[in-house]
DNA sequence: CGCATTTAGGAACGATCGTTCTTGACTGAT
DNA sequence: ATCAGTCAAGAACGATCGTTCCTAAATGCG
């Protein structure tokens, strides 16, 4: 009963965690989530509850949906070296990273899934490099700090 | 001719730092820093031009007063373990670390500032470890993130 | 067909943002 | 002592923040 909604939850929960992972939390304003998700802002605060509730969620799917495959694929072995270079030359990382670095010491929630996400991590890099031993999350995650750390105009830096 | 300044420029720009190394940038507003600095507004506009002005000074200063001494003690090789364990244990890199990944990618000096000093300490890690070679900058940064990313309730959280 | 219910579309809220302006107090040079 | 010039103190600005409210449109069920 009742007019059926207009979007896919898992599409804005997706385009919510590249916003977050793109801008630093505060630097992302819910009229840019508006905006960029296509949902209005009833249905994001009937649906998340708060600009926080829909980050919480962002993150935690984030998590599960993003690192959580590349973290087994990581744990096969197989085509390890790969798997790290992905994960310091593409953006897989950043949304953890930005967590880690602002959110979670400010809040205990984002700090708990950032500390579930990075011991699986940990898991998946020990099983992977049993054998192998080099590299540790600890470099991969500075490496992708490192490559992050350049200034790359975003997108939308010229839209009204 | 004129009053005379009442604040100290430089433990004003000592103490921007702190904060801003504790926060976010944009979880840092000009009344915080009005507040915690003891310069009231128009001290902090005539000096500084603007909040990101102050940014940019603060995050020099700690660059020039805080990371360098830091590097060039690294760079004679003696007590490089000490070096290291500091630099991760303790908040010294903090600043760099916001504003290597929240702030860089918006703002070109920011990433200019970052870039300097992430080769100045490549540069001090590898004078003290052409030897004992082990740790790289990249892992000491990891490290230090996630010593960071965890929930730490910040002293002014229960001020009026 | 209506009735109940949920969404979409915006206007509007108080609060806070970074910044500017106004006013008065203070000091150094004439 | 007087005047010019700087600073302190805080009110006030428009803009934007996250959030809420109101109204109209669209569906499933009786």
């Amino acid at each position: 009963m009742g007019r059926p909604r207009g979007f896919d939850e898992e599409a804005v929960t997706a385009a919510a965690a590249a916003l977050f992972a793109a801008r630093a939390y505060d630097g992302v304003g819910v009229d840019d989530l508006v905006q960029q998700l296509g949902v209005h802002r009833n249905s994001l605060y009937k649906t998340f509850g708060s600009k926080r509730g829909l980050y919480l969620v962002a993150l935690r799917w984030y998590s599960r949906h993003v690192l959580v495959p590349l973290a087994d694929r990581l744990a096969t072995g197989a085509d390890t070296e790969r798997c790290i270079a992905d994960l310091v030359g593409r953006n897989d990382l950043d949304l953890l990273l930005l967590a880690a670095v602002e959110r979670a010491p400010a809040d205990a929630e984002v700090a708990s899934v950032v500390a579930e996400t990075l011991q699986l991590l940990q898991r998946a890099l020990d099983r992977a490099s049993a054998d192998r031993g080099r590299i540790t999350l600890s470099e991969i995650l500075g490496e992708r700090l490192r490559a992050r750390a350049v200034f790359a105009p975003s997108d939308d830096d010229s839209v009204d």
